[in-house]
DNA sequence: CTGTTAGCGCGTTCAC
DNA sequence: GTGAACGCGCTAACAG
């Protein structure tokens, strides 16, 4: 199978021109006659064709292919996301070329660059960096660029996040309604993110609504791991102090660490405390606890940005916008209470 | 930045041919006049060089990619596995062209097709369907070829596998152990699976091992999701049954609806019941319950993977080899017992 | 030590 | 309706 136009024309003893304009289904414009499409579209049933895509681009200066680079696969979020994207690009015949940079920002730039030699049309960038990789600004070809996930802030692309702000907003306004107004402590790792930043917002400002101040109770960690969580857990229960009535956490890993924590401390985790935590898993189920979490919509996410990017790629220069996507409030094992807003606005 | 080598050639005055020893770091070995190295070296400092890999590919037949064709990337397990396999392609010079079946045997095909057109160097399929992709079988440049997780015995190409049947082997028997010789049920999604299979074998044989028999107790399921699990709980628990004290699951899917099912019948899911599953996953953690998991290794299989696409890429043709790679238990909250082998064989 | 050149497969333009 | 020819940027063989 498999042949290439030079192959099929030499076979069938018509020209490239001939066969090209067969298999590309322009026959009716150019008038070929029917016996000679016929013979071609027969042969090509029979022996298969495949475009060869190397020659294609470098003729088109085109490649068909979006660049993807990310902080970490492994994680649930960014796994979805990028299965996501891929469905969209697959629709468009788009192939996604997806990097991961372990939350470094050399490999980032790297990425950053191979892609760009790979020819790629558009690059999605979820960076782990506030500077923006060289490459980007004076590459030749100005390749269309869409950030994500993280604002740094640097308003040179177009950008999409979750809002992060609305998300903290309204899982301490329902946590605090729980606990009838008692406060909470905020358990945050990678603290210097700029979606971390905007939750730690979100949650000063329902904390201020309610009349206590979230400010001392905002724990913080550079880094977002288990053992961040169990740090942030352990300076909450050290000296014997018992785990808290109610916490809540910045990400899935944080929260593992605060439980382990916990556990360590307590011998077990008590039922009632009541949790709550940035990024929803299924696994969550498996708390006997009350428990909120904040789910990102992966689809809406990725839609966002194959839209900038497809307008990108048809020429059109936005004001580099920057695009927030609701989050969902999602509530388990809720007993006191059972009616809510299960969407944030 | 970004220039091409005809552009560095024509503005330093120098042939390509010396431009490209130079950047290539050749210069020794031809003995390039240190002054002409220098000033090719400052041009390229300045303004950068970016090769362009289409035109590359087209003229060596090779374009340093391997494909990835994969089930779904929004399992955790093909996730790490994802990661895994990046970062040793990394290390090659090999970028890896992830795409994504969704358990469906047509696109599948189509992501084959579209990654030979794309002339991938290599490519690791873990496949959804028993029968290999035709195109693999007639293309022009027979690219090497390694399938992986799920062995459907076709025999044609070098698969990699986890040691399912020694997973269920071992879970099994430790589990019995624990229930002391008590058998228990094995609750299966996508039943049809070779990887499912195995899990099976080894649990009919750990049963036999005990003296009882596994027979009766494996339930199946086609699909391999929540709702799978769901049914097969129900199965269990349907009129007024309680649930079992003990119990296995083929996968985190059907744990989940198991628990689910469970929780729906009794209100909540008592803390000493027995659970058994496979893939292992951190948010286990959040189970108060005894729980066993198998982990597969990521980063073995993905070495093992690897290394046969190496083989086949330097010419070697290996008689097809099948390579089973070994699982590890994992042991959560167990009390009655503290001693026990944490590894398999 | 350095320069010239052919050709990879495709899309396009122009000629018959 | 059909064919011939050029050039995208790179590599490799060969020529000085």
């Amino acid at each position: 199978m498999a042949k290439t136009v030079e192959e099929i024309s030499s076979e069938t003893g018509f020209s490239v021109t001939t066969v090209r304009l067969v298999i590309n289904g322009q026959s009716e414009r150019y008038r070929i006659s029917a016996a000679t499409r016929k013979k071609i579209e027969d042969y090509v049933a029979l022996h298969g064709y495949s475009i060869n895509h190397a020659a294609r681009s470098l003729k088109l200066n085109r490649s068909d292919t979006v660049g993807f680079v990310v902080p970490d696969l492994s994680n649930a979020f960014f796994a979805r996301l990028m299965a996501a994207l891929e469905g969209l690009c697959r629709k468009r015949d788009l192939l996604l070329l997806t990097v991961a940079s372990h939350e470094d920002p050399a490999l980032e730039n790297r990425a950053v660059a191979k892609l760009l030699a790979r020819g790629v049309d558009g690059l999605i960038i979820a960076p782990c960096q506030p500077q923006v990789p060289p490459q980007l600004l004076n590459s030749r070809k100005r390749t269309p660029v869409v950030m994500f996930d993280r604002d740094y802030g640097s308003g040179i692309f177009p950008t999409v996040v979750s809002d992060n702000v609305q998300g903290g907003l309204e899982m301490t306004r329902r946590m605090l309604q729980e606990t009838g107004g008692e406060a909470f402590p905020f358990l945050c790792g990678h603290a210097e993110s700029p979606s971390i930043q905007d939750r730690i917002r979100g949650f000063n400002a329902a904390c201020a609504e309610h009349g206590v101040t979230g400010e001392g109770r905002v724990l913080l960690e550079a880094e977002d791991s288990v053992e961040a969580g169990r740090q942030l857990m352990l300076a909450l229960t050290g000296g014997g102090r018992p785990p808290p009535r109610a916490f809540m956490c910045s990400s899935l890993l944080v929260l593992e660490g605060a439980l382990q924590q916990i556990r360590a401390t307590s011998g077990r985790i008590p039922p009632e405390i009541l949790i709550g935590t940035f990024d929803d898993h299924a696994m969550l189920d498996l708390l006997p606890n009350p428990v909120f979490s904040i789910r990102q919509s992966e689809d809406d996410l990725s839609r966002r940005i194959v839209d900038y990017l497809a307008a990108a790629l048809s020429g059109e220069v936005p004001a580099t916008p920057r695009s927030e996507v609701p989050v969902e409030l999602v509530c388990r094992n809720l007993h006191s209470s059972t009616t809510f807003p299960a969407k944030s606005t």
